[in-house]
DNA sequence: CCTAAATGTTAGGCAGCCTAATATCAATGT
DNA sequence: ACATTGATATTAGGCTGCCTAACATTTAGG
């Protein structure tokens, strides 16, 4: 593939993209929960987590993370305790209030998505999925990228 | 493909989608101008567009396009005219320095993507791009899907 | 005509991200 | 032992971008 054809690919997958993250957190929110939110409570279910790694694997910085947790909290999902190892950290961990939401909102999200899904013919399934390894490289790639020059700047 | 299969094709579609929105969303702001507003410039090329249809391409309200067009306007990049077959209506079309703008945006930004996208083997690009009809038809059923039940809510 | 629909704008509000500044605690070198 | 440096999280303040509701204007239809 030459440069002209990777230059239109990247510019077509970017509009879809802008689409479809509008899309699917208006789809989430309407099952009650942000995205962000149930990213969240999907992620510190069992032994909880750190706000840190939290951060890290939404891809954001800890503020922001912080400011979500703080949510859930208020709404009773999830809970800080203190981390017997490190006084300085706290462990995030679901009620059993979260388990109860976050089963809920799973249900009702999957259930959108697989209702979208199935309009599709099974080629296009596969398609996607094949698609989504490389999808996750990409992010990987740019979100470095990125990272890296605002640490420059 | 059944249903379960289906369920998790979609949750991991979605984690994916999360980042990869924020990701672009970062990488078009060290270009100079957002997604959205690089959008809004290419789809004015030319002839120009009306408000209500900027809003619709762009998948959101119109009141939302209206923000976005004036922050344009107050960059100077595009300028509002009458449209002449009907009063109520406005054109927006982009002035030379919004030419000039989305040029230099659309290089740079392209640059990037191709810099990721090269990372990728052949195969992987290949399955991208297969995977992108895929993504429309989901977007556009997911979205025909919200805006129905917001109109009924 | 006169009412109903279409087109935009304005105002107000919310989610979600960021940086900068602050407080605590950990780790390290002397 | 202790002072410095680094790690962890919070708070404060600010920005983008989306939404609905209320409004003005113009068009279209009965």
């Amino acid at each position: 593939m030459n440069d002209l054809e990777l230059a239109d690919l990247a510019q077509r997958y970017r509009t879809t993209l802008r689409l479809a993250v509008y899309v699917s957190r208006r789809l989430d929110g309407a099952a009650g929960l942000s995205t962000t939110a149930l990213s969240i409570l999907n992620m510190v279910a069992g032994e909880g987590l750190r706000m840190g790694v939290i951060a890290e694997n939404l891809g954001v910085r800890v503020p922001s993370a912080t400011e979500q947790v703080g949510r859930l909290e208020r709404a009773g999902l999830v809970e800080r305790r203190a981390d017997p190892s490190d006084a300085r950290a706290v462990v995030i961990r679901r009620t059993s209030g979260g388990d109860q939401a976050a089963e809920d909102a799973n249900r009702r999200r999957t259930a959108r998505m697989v209702e979208a899904f199935s309009g599709l013919a099974p080629e296009e399934l596969e398609a996607l999925r094949a698609a989504l390894p490389a999808m996750d490289k990409i992010n990987e790639r740019l979100h470095t990228d990125t990272n890296t020059k605002e640490h420059i700047a």
